[in-house]
DNA sequence: TTGTAGGCGTTATCAA
DNA sequence: TTGATAACGCCTACAA
């Protein structure tokens, strides 16, 4: 079964040459002569050889692997942003190590960072919820590390990458949007404010309000843990602190789908008692009854820009020229109207 | 920035003791006296030092590493499973290297498979839906490669090694159930055929139909694609050819709920004009209206027993004592009764 | 119980 | 344009 695999000792021999003119046959570091070139490439053909990664990465000190740090694979962020990142790993010749973190509240960065370091990687994508005590720990240890790192949906600080998209600016028009369509009284079904995300949504729609010279009151607000449960209790709460509430944006569409149930069982007419809007713009959104109105997010993009960005950083690190990027990188979500949040009174 | 990352034999040198000392302190692979292992690891704790797993697995020949590859991470099943594979992975020491698939049906199976081998993992989890080309494809290399493979969501042939959940007796309970409610004519909306796991659905529906004594009919069956817009084309479709359905099973939520707001746009009162029954228990599928019946499948199970039977084999494989598993290991899922089939009359 | 030395499969360095 | 040969960091006989 269990055979030992063709080498590039094998091939050299078979081809005639040596194991330098193989490798460089394959790598292209040096020139070779037409003529080799083929005859290599015809027995790489016969034998079906592949270099061995582990050994070609121990001496080039390259593993072309980077590590992803992901948590929240349940939820329609995560899961899409992991696919653009494979994506554009794959795209780019490198293979993806993933590691999933179950509890990021109460989880040990340490442990993880260096299982991945001891594998070499040539970077990580740390896509996992910012909370107190990780920030500190990356704060502390981001630049003794050996790899440089990217995070997603963090705040950042000086000299760490991040990509993520604008959640301020989605809770923002999200709110913006209700307020236009005629809405007086408009609370939040928030998610957990130890997400950077959540907290940024949660601002977002605290400067709508503020801007249009709304009042923003704690009983306007209540969190949820993005489950569509936590948004059926959410509402309840809410409806009972702040009973004048006629639209709510709620900080993901899972929340909302809640949101909407317990409406319903209040005897709430969507959107004509209570207007509701959404984020993420899951694919059920479209079918829900009313339609939801949502933020949509290019997820899979932050996914994609968050590699592209790391394994630019990888190669001008081995070619010494720093190239400085802009950091943050902010993609911007959209608001897509439906049913949910059809307008109350006209507005001109 | 980068520099040199303290080796074993830095470990030794400050230790005062060789390298294979060191070696064995960290491996335990041979006895070492029990003050040099504390010195040791007193060394290790200082430096911090973590053994290269290239140049581990380049010896060793085992990496500790294993393949993955997924595709539909957009889908609730596929994403729940490949969590189940991270935590047994990680639980049992070992990585995960995830590859993705996006065109399963087109996609190349062979250039997948070698670049993991050519990253040495100890083994694969094949978990992309069966299709024509790529079983055929698989059956003709499987026995011929160096590494076990275990496959997700397919069809078991001699050999090989499955784990699935038992698609054919959900098929078959959802509808079963709905004939035990009263139900009479009783459509399908399913998956895409070239799912294994699509068609044992549709088979177990069948099955159920055929027990009964009722007939299956093609104008009984709509295909989706397991989008919500689809289940909702689908019904309509449906209705059309098939008016006197008075239930139907669904094979996935997602299409489920594109299903509620098609009968809701018909007219249809579910369950009274309709009943419905899908498949997964999504979070979203206990909050819409009215809340769904559904088959619950242990998805996070599935995955965490592919990583389990996998590494038992390559630990068998090492210890030369092959332990014959059975295959396929089949998971049974589970009918979650809520309002979308309520009884339409009293059996007793 | 410990140390020495060889080798895993590559790429990189130096000569030719 | 090519070939020896020395690393890369580790494990594992074999020797002491």
């Amino acid at each position: 079964m269990s055979f030992r695999q063709t080498t590039i000792n094998d091939v050299a021999k078979r081809a005639q040459v040596s194991v330098s003119t193989v490798s460089n046959v394959l790598t292209g570091n040096r020139p070779v002569s037409e003529e080799t070139r083929e005859r290599v490439l015809q027995i790489v053909e016969e034998t079906g050889y592949r270099p061995n990664r582990l050994a070609r990465g121990l001496v080039s000190r390259s593993s072309k692997t980077i590590g992803v740090v992901a948590s929240g694979l349940e939820f329609f962020g995560p899961s899409r942003t992991l696919v653009g990142i494979e994506q554009e790993a794959s795209e780019r010749g490198y293979a993806l190590i993933l590691s999933l973190i179950h509890e990021p509240a109460t989880a040990e960065v340490e442990p993880v960072v260096a299982n991945l370091i001891t594998h070499q990687v040539d970077g990580i994508v740390w896509a996992i919820p910012e909370i107190g005590h990780n920030r500190a720990w990356w704060r502390a240890a981001v630049n003794s590390l050996p790899i440089p790192v990217v995070f997603l949906n963090h705040q950042v600080w000086p000299g760490s990458e991040c990509v993520d998209v604008d959640n301020h600016y989605g809770g923002y028009i999200a709110t913006n949007h209700l307020l236009a369509s005629g809405f007086q009284h408009i609370g939040l079904i928030a998610g957990p404010q130890t997400w950077y995300a959540a907290e940024m949504r949660r601002k977002g729609w605290e400067e709508a309000l503020c801007g249009a010279g709304r009042s923003v009151d704690p009983r306007q607000i209540a969190i949820g843990d993005w489950s569509p449960q936590s948004g059926e209790q959410a509402l309840f709460a809410l409806r009972a602190a702040y009973p004048e509430m006629d639209a709510v944006f709620v900080s993901n569409d899972q929340m909302a789908i809640g949101a909407m149930r317990a409406a319903s069982d209040l005897n709430l007419r969507v959107p004509d008692d209570l207007a509701i809007v959404g984020f993420d713009d899951i694919p059920e959104a479209a079918f829900t009854q009313p339609r939801l109105t949502t933020i949509r997010q290019p997820v899979i993009e932050v996914g994609r820009l968050s590699v592209a960005t790391l394994t630019d950083i990888i190669a001008a690190e081995s070619d010494a020229a720093a190239t400085e990027q802009q950091s943050p990188i902010l993609l911007q979500p959209e608001l897509i109207v439906r049913e949910s949040s059809r307008a109350k009174h006209r507005t001109s």
